[in-house]
DNA sequence: TTTTAATACGAGTATTTAAGTCGGGTTTAA
DNA sequence: TTAAACCCGACTTAAATACTCGTATTAAAA
């Protein structure tokens, strides 16, 4: 219940290696290899990262990834949905079209919980993940 | 993204109508009728909680369910891990089994975050979305 | 200038988990 | 004795996640 999907923790996984390595590039290869990562599916989730203006690729032989400034003051709710879409603990917060609504008895509660979480992620930001000490 | 199950979603709806329903019955039949809740699937839910002890059920026509004393009382931290299993961001606070470990660099922020959550929940009960208002 | 090692990207497959269904059994009030 | 409820395990379906593959593009280095 309630997992971080894999992409989220690979995404967060480079990030956070990406920016140790200061100024040198990263290869997707590089950093699959060094948590056992699945290289296809890391370079995706990097390159949409690339699209997403957070990191940036150099492309041919001695290429790489670099993070990009700003990246660091993100915050995890705008991370977290531009790579995987809405965060809600129920389908009503994102699209509604439950054949509830009127009916639903739970709606505010739930909706009380939803906003506890994200303004938890609301508050940490992408930096606090790489940077952060230990 | 950090969704809520179904099954969990019918097990607070259910239990917020028997609960409003005071001391009369309320049968599975008439709880999924009213909230267009698939009934198999919700009879299953209901007895699984008769076995957690969270429900009462009584056999027989005129039949059904009412609420046990004490629900109110139990934390959804413990709610949800006995109806859906362990709550954890990441495998790692699960199972332990992760070809990581040593290496993931990202472990205690997520294991942050994750203490978060269920801080969260470890203060919600049960009661505060039966009985919540509107 | 050719090779090679990297990113880019869409389409496709496989796996896992969640969601829902079915059939037969037990209980008990009317 | 019947009917309406709960009980329960096995099964099927559907959806989401995880992963792979093929091909194209880029650019440093031999």
């Amino acid at each position: 219940m309630l997992k971080l999907t894999r992409k989220l923790e690979y995404a967060l996984i480079a990030l956070r290696h990406i920016r140790q390595s200061g100024n040198s590039l990263c290869s997707a290869k590089e950093i699959a290899a060094s948590y056992m990562i699945p290289q296809e599916l890391l370079a995706k989730t990097l390159q949409q990262m690339v699209k997403l203006n957070y990191i940036k690729a150099v492309q041919g032989p001695r290429g790489g990834y670099k993070i990009r400034k700003g990246l660091e003051k993100v915050r995890m709710t705008q991370f977290i949905e531009e790579l995987e879409g809405p965060l809600g603990m129920v389908d009503c917060n994102i699209n509604s079209d439950c054949v509830q609504i009127g009916n639903c008895n739970i709606r505010m509660p739930i909706n009380k919980i939803n906003d506890n979480i994200r303004n938890m992620f609301n508050d940490i930001r992408v930096g606090d993940i790489t940077s952060q000490l230990t």
